[in-house]
DNA sequence: TATTTACTTGACTAAATAAGTAGGGTATTT
DNA sequence: AAATACCCTACTTATTTAGTCAAGTAAATA
């Protein structure tokens, strides 16, 4: 799981679709022109989107993008995992898969101290893709909602104690 | 904060210190050796920790480095800031300083959809900010150690909403 | 049916950034 | 003297980013 920033045009543009909801279908035009993103690598973002079951086409004029499932019900990992699979397709070599980077355990150094940091890392590897299996999209925009009621807004900077997460389901 | 191989190995390499905690200083040959990583390369790591105040370093021969807090004091997010800080030094260009890759907001786009979105992805990151800073070296190491759900360490400040982590999907 | 509009797929790429190495040195401490 | 940290510049390579181009396919509408 990679949080990089293909990751994150991921997930604003699948949270610009979720944020239309109630609409019409949402064509990648509109999400091009809002986000500033090119149309060609919103096609590739969403066909993953699509080929993992988080979104729904529909084609012809009036066509576009729908969410497949309420909002509550995607997570922010599913939209990670589903823009970052490697492409393993065809042939050879398929690659070791890494969570959030996973580090070569090729070189077997001295003792198995190596095994013991790389462990270490994949547990708090574990525990962040956890924390965002536990955010849907729909508590990330209510979480945007409630910190703006709540708080001021003030500083761009430290406003730490403001977490409120809301569960996925 | 950005999450990548660099931080990976920072946080990889200063658990490696974190474990050898009770013994004498580690030096970077160690850890090079280790964790297969260039002493080149671990000097500009711990440079920064050392800068950020989250190493000691002994010089001389039996020198080496040593955490300068307990490791429950200190939290993932401490090491990956520390490590992310762009160079922003000497002179001109002040980079925007990006919290988890910040979307660029030039273009304004006709709505005032793109802020909406952007607000969203900000949201997100400050939460993934506030779990990283609620899990200590500590914690990490501990949850391996029992692999049930840890309890975040609590660092400092961070009061209000407790984490609640865990539960995998 | 013809046209439009939109999605699909795959190949390709220029530019930027990241990742990591190499190697010169200096400063301290044992 | 030797081991170590510390500092700096440069360098190479790999990966990512952010697309473009081209040639489709599918569906709705006029």
């Amino acid at each position: 799981m990679k949080l990089n920033t293909r990751a994150r045009h991921a997930i604003t543009a699948i949270l610009d679709v979720a944020i239309h909801a109630d609409k019409k279908p949402i064509t990648l035009g509109d999400i091009s022109k809002r986000l500033g993103i090119s149309i060609s690598y919103l096609e590739q973002l969403f066909s993953k989107l699509r080929k993992n079951g988080l979104v729904n086409s529909i084609r012809g004029p009036g066509g576009g993008y729908q969410l497949s499932r309420p909002a509550a019900e995607i997570s922010i990992s599913n939209v990670i995992e589903a823009i970052d699979e490697s492409p393993k397709f065809n042939d050879v070599n398929a690659e070791p898969d890494n969570d959030l980077n996973t580090p070569d355990n090729n070189t077997n150094n001295n003792d198995g101290q190596h095994c013991i940091t790389h462990d270490l890392w994949a547990g708090l590897s574990r525990q962040i893709h956890n924390f965002l299996s536990d955010i849907s999209l729909q508590g990330v925009i209510d979480d945007q909602r409630s910190s703006a009621e709540v708080l001021p807004q003030i500083l761009g900077q430290s406003p730490s104690n403001t977490v409120v997460f809301s569960k996925v389901g």
